[in-house]
DNA sequence: TTTTTCCTTACACCATCTGTAAGTATTTTT
DNA sequence: AAAAATACTTACAGATGGTGTAAGGAAAAA
């Protein structure tokens, strides 16, 4: 059974968080001496490590990024509501999940049972179809060829692959690159389009993009 | 293995280099279609590039510059020519080193593994004192913080990094910026530690860049 | 003080990304 | 078949960011 180490720093918080996964099978642990953590850890070789981000004495994102160096993880971050949009908004510091407190427990336990499995067998990249995208870098791959796309095009070519072969519509692509549905200038959207197929071409993927008249577009296969 | 990626116009030194390479171990193609080189080179992700300045259609060093302005290298310049200038200006241009044809089978092997050697990618994050920072893209945290650097901010601070608290001297320097240790503009390099300086400012990252008086710079910590 | 070394700022060039505009092509409807 | 609606493409221009050059200022050494 998967073996997962606790860092956090209120007492009452630790023990509940112990209970909660021993009671759903997992062997869990929590770090008590708050000096060295990323060491400490280490020596664990914990299968998922759960992190409270606002730690006394070392930043936790540090700590993060220590265990991160060290090929450690998967990491699941928990921190307070109102830090989570300043601070893991859109930021890469290696944490594979996070979570806000107050948590609820089924919610926890879900998150780490889809962690563990993700990490088992998840290389990070979606499949388009003859393609692979990486969904951080929007790096597209086919065959040993690979290509950087550009913010919209990865935008778009995600959103079609997530939903292949599902129709996605125009507003929610809308929506997905300027942050409202109001759909007002629909050319705009249409020359991302033209754009992004061409960079397809480069890689000899053709016609990949269907357009249904009226609606949107999506992903063959 | 590593990929190497061949532009040469005449096809029996193709072939020749083609079955060099393979018979050393490396996964070696060549470009035989002279349009938009730079496109097609940086599609397949080379780990190196063998690139014959004298060229038909493109001039070799137009498709360098554009090369290392897509991040693309190490690149290897073939000339037969051996004007001094001629050779100094590629390099100036980003290649990482130059061989004059006919070139010697055991030394463009060894040129070769050097510069494979000196641009492998390295893991997980580099320690910098007060900040952590991602060798492969550039990538600065601080705290919650991050900020992604530039190509040539990247480089020198992650030289500075591996190398501390000790001395990184400015032609170290140069070499890893323009591929020479000839240290012709050192005004150049100024500038971009400058910019560096200016960069980490942004993380609040004060003085920690210190200049050695006539031989170069050291990250302190 | 004088000289050497280092730092900063402003400028110009280039590449990339992106929305706008205008015209073309395709499909649907009449 | 013609008209209308929808979708596509191309060219242009503004914005942004990275870079080297030039020139002058600042700091340290002599």
């Amino acid at each position: 059974m998967a073996r997962i180490i606790i860092v956090e720093d209120d007492s009452w918080m630790r023990e509940e968080l112990i209970d909660i996964l021993q009671k759903a099978g997992y062997e869990a642990a929590a770090i008590t001496d708050f000096h060295d953590i990323a060491q400490q850890i280490a020596a664990l070789a914990p299968d998922l490590v759960l992190l409270d981000i606002n730690l006394p004495e070392q930043s936790g994102f540090d700590i993060c990024r220590s265990l991160k160096s060290r090929g450690i993880g998967p990491i699941l971050i928990l921190t307070s509501r109102d830090k989570l949009q300043d601070e893991l908004h859109g930021l890469h510091l290696g944490a594979d999940d996070y979570l806000t407190k107050p948590c609820n427990r089924d919610r926890l336990l879900a998150r780490i049972q889809n962690l563990l499995r993700r990490f088992e067998s998840q290389p990070g990249w979606i499949d388009g179809g003859g393609f692979w995208l990486d969904p951080n870098t929007f790096t597209l791959y086919k065959g040993s060829q690979s290509l950087l796309l550009s913010a919209n095009e990865g935008k778009i070519l995600l959103a079609l692959a997530q939903h292949r072969p599902e129709i996605v519509t125009k507003s929610t692509l809308s929506e997905l690159l300027w942050g409202t549905d109001q759909y007002i200038d629909e050319n705009a959207l249409q020359v991302n389009l033209t754009r992004l197929r061409k960079t397809l071409r480069q890689l000899n993927l053709e016609n990949q993009i269907e357009t249904i008249r009226g609606q949107g577009y999506r992903l063959r296969g």
